[in-house]
DNA sequence: ATGCCTGCAGCG
DNA sequence: GCTGCAGGCATG
């Protein structure tokens, strides 16, 4: 008799058996339709069975066997496996939240092989079209040949009416139904540095064997074309490789030249911002060994891939990669375990490497490999200065000399970049009378001004309210703004300079994925003078016209109490620093600060990670922090603070830790109330990976069973954030 | 007797 | 998580 061991998709920690009834066979990684309660699932059988203890009476036997996607791969189940283990989550939910919905639902799937189109070779007339959407389709088809989904995406909302169009077009003979490319033909758009030439070679020379390498390149130096030199060799021998970058923001420009790259290769897109049909067909290709590139956020990693050849991490010390909600992996760890899994290397390329990873390669772990200059021809580092502001006092936020140099570059007609990270137009609504604040009334944050559409806006929940003509408790109707983001420093340089172009890239400016992309592309274009933005405009982006990059409070790093502030901040100092002097003309970077002899800005300014970097790790040493320990934290949420605190209390008494294993005491979140739940969380240190391993396991079972109902708790493994 | 809420166990 | 059920209490 065989049992099959299914994992659904149940909050509980536990497989639940099923018999295999006459007529149907079933083995690991097909997907079954099982009754479970009154209802009917989907699940993923795990394992067969010869024995079960479940007694034979409260068996059942499954409903069917889906067939209508490849089986998962031994090498995915084994993945989930470890995720469910070291994250602490049951392996029902582990695969069910690495599926996409679609493939845990009766819903029939797109189909096999999406339709592709190109423009038909002769289409008289089409050249009359100036604008519009069928002008744009064209162009989209002039690159060669894309799928239904490549084309229509960046449409966004407007993807019906393009639709409309692409029939249309389809009806008048200028497009025309074509196959989807299967060639690896690769065209290089430079001939590699020596040094990029080295850290290819380290790397091919490793394929077919596991090896994890940190390739780290100051902005600019080329690691994209490392990257696409590395995928055109795993091409040619029939591989697969899986291209993992921080944020959609990122991946129009990378797409791209992914696509431009291998023109012929069929390229899996996967991000969470993907409808549903694009992204189970997108996962379908890649696991059905169609696709020889995929290309995503990290969820990508969680796609089977029969053919795995490569793994890079771009950007590998981006905090998106860590999932912050249910099954909270880093994208960065997984994706170098499955690299070890499918016996491959891993390349982590970023100019500021985590610390985690460069503690890795120093105790030779991780192979290092450096690009020490920037590849464009005549680019240097920019210069970094910083601005003294107790000495040059700044004026509605914008120190003389930050204003002169922004004028020299107008008047060069080169490009500024206003770099403050704190969105809307001031963060403090405030009564100068009584000092009453305007606060959010599920959090315990401030609500902030928006001026645009006059509204005030909670950034932590997303609540909004018109803005108080009166103080509600002394009624004075003279409120005032304090403290400025970017809508206020973009009225403030359209004051100042009236006649110069100024664009604003925040969240607030470019909801949708195609505004932001056009937007980019505008800039790229030339047609804009100064730009304003968030961290949305230090990733990546390459701006050739760009010299001058401006930061505006950056200090409030320095004083934090988060012992990886210092460490992010220079990490985003350096990205946005990078987006200066990119081509012939050399880039500045002046930094306003209070503290100008910081060390931080001190390492920055001479392009020092790795001085930086060991005088991090000395301190964490010495504080015994990571990567020195491993830890864990346990979070709760509640209604009301106490019984969160008394929750943890309780938790930390659970299971006597082992000698190694340090529990501290729970302490309230640092931002206490959040969407009108109170939060507090207890953290786990060890200086031992596996007694916290095995520790945590004891400890997990354990709050799975006694936990309060009107408690929320969360188990965080290497946690980053600690709010 | 019937309806409705809440709390809780069990789901194979 | 969802469901179904038990026990408590209000209801005409």
């Amino acid at each position: 008799m065989k049992f099959l061991r299914v994992a659904l998709d149940v909050p509980l920690a536990n497989l639940f058996d099923y018999t295999l009834p006459p007529g149907l066979s079933a083995q690991a990684g097909d997907r079954v339709l099982v009754p479970f309660g009154t209802r009917r699932r989907v699940g993923v059988v795990v394992e067969t069975a010869a024995e079960t203890a479940i007694e034979a009476e409260r068996l059942k036997p499954i409903a069917r066997v889906l067939d209508d996607a490849p089986r998962l791969p031994r090498d995915w189940l084994e993945l989930m496996r470890f995720l469910a283990g070291y994250y602490q989550r049951p392996l029902g939910e582990t695969v069910a939240s690495s599926l996409p919905p679609r493939l845990r639902s009766l819903r029939e799937l797109p189909r096999a092989t999406e339709r592709h189109y190109r423009a038909a070779g002769s289409a008289p007339g089409a050249e009359t079209l100036k604008s519009g959407w069928k002008r744009s389709l064209l162009d989209a088809l002039g690159a060669g040949c894309l799928a239904e989904d490549a084309l229509l995406a960046p449409f966004g909302a407007r993807r019906a009416a393009a639709r409309t169009a692409l029939r249309a077009l389809l009806r008048a003979g200028w497009v025309e139904r074509a196959l989807p490319e299967s060639g690896t033909r690769f065209q290089p758009s430079h001939a590699p540095s020596a040094a990029q030439d080295a850290a290819i070679e380290r790397v091919a020379q490793a394929l077919g064997q596991f090896r994890p390498f940190l390739l780290h390149g100051v902005t600019g130096s080329g690691k994209t074309e490392v990257y696409l030199q590395l995928v055109a060799r795993v091409l040619a021998r029939g591989g697969q490789a899986l291209v993992l970058v921080p944020e959609i923001s990122l991946t129009p420009q990378l797409e791209a030249r992914f696509r431009h790259a291998f023109p012929d290769t069929r390229l899996a897109l996967l991000h969470s911002a993907l409808e549903d049909g694009a992204r189970t067909s997108a996962w379908l290709e890649a696991a059905r060994g169609e696709a020889g590139i995929v290309l995503g956020t990290r969820l990508a990693v969680l796609t089977p891939l029969p053919r795995l050849a490569l793994v890079v991490v771009d950007e590998e010390h981006d905090a998106s990669f860590k999932q912050q909600e249910g099954l909270r992996y880093s994208g960065r760890d997984a994706a170098v375990y499955r690299a070890k899994l499918a016996s491959c290397p891993a390349v982590l390329g970023t100019a500021t490497p985590s610390l985690e990873t460069w503690y890795n390669c120093q105790a030779g772990r991780y192979a290092l490999l450096e690009l020490p200059a920037r590849a464009s021809p005549g680019s240097v580092l920019p210069r970094v200065r910083t601005i003294d502001l107790r000495r040059e006092s700044p004026e509605q936020g914008l120190a003389p000399s930050l204003v002169a140099a922004i004028q020299a570059r107008l008047e060069r007609g080169e490009q500024s970049l206003v770099f403050i990270n704190r969105r809307g137009y001031a963060p403090v609504l405030a009564c100068e009378a009584c000092g009453w604040t305007a606060g959010c009334e599920r959090c315990s944050a401030r609500m902030v001004l928006h001026a645009a559409d006059r509204r005030l806006r909670c950034h932590h929940c997303g609540a909004e309210s018109a803005i108080a003509r009166a103080c509600p408790t002394c009624g004075n109707v003279d409120l005032t703004a304090l403290g400025r983001g970017t809508q206020r420093v973009e009225e403030t340089l359209a004051e100042r300079f009236p006649q110069a172009r100024i664009v604003r890239i925040d969240r607030d400016s470019a909801r949708r994925r195609a505004q932001l992309a056009e937007a980019l592309a505008g800039i790229r274009r030339g047609e804009a003078d100064i730009l304003v933005g968030t961290q949305l405009l230090a990733k990546g982006h390459d701006f050739p016209a760009l010299t001058l990059v401006g930061v505006l409070n950056a200090d409030s790093a320095l004083v934090s109490t988060d012992y990886r502030a210092p460490e992010r901040l220079f990490a985003t100092l350096a990205q946005v620093a990078g987006r200066a002097g990119r081509r012939e003309r050399p880039g500045e970077v002046l930094v306003q600060t209070r503290y100008p002899g910081h060390p931080l800005y001190a390492a920055l300014a001479r392009h020092d990670y790795a001085g930086f970097a060991a005088a991090q790790l000395a301190e964490r040493r010495a504080a015994g922090f990571p990567p020195y320990v491993s830890e864990a934290a346990l979070g709760a949420e509640a209604k009301q603070l106490a019984r969160a605190m008394q929750f943890l209390r309780a938790a930390a008494t659970l299971v006597a830790p082992p000698e190694e294993v340090r529990i501290y005491d729970p302490v309230p979140a640092i931002l206490t109330r959040r969407a009108g739940l109170e939060r507090a969380r207890l953290l786990v240190q060890s200086p031992s990976r596996s007694a916290l391993q095995e520790f945590l396991r004891a400890w997990s079972e354990r709050l799975f069973a006694v936990a309060p109902r009107d408690v929320r708790w969360h188990l965080d493994v290497d946690p980053i954030e600690f709010d």
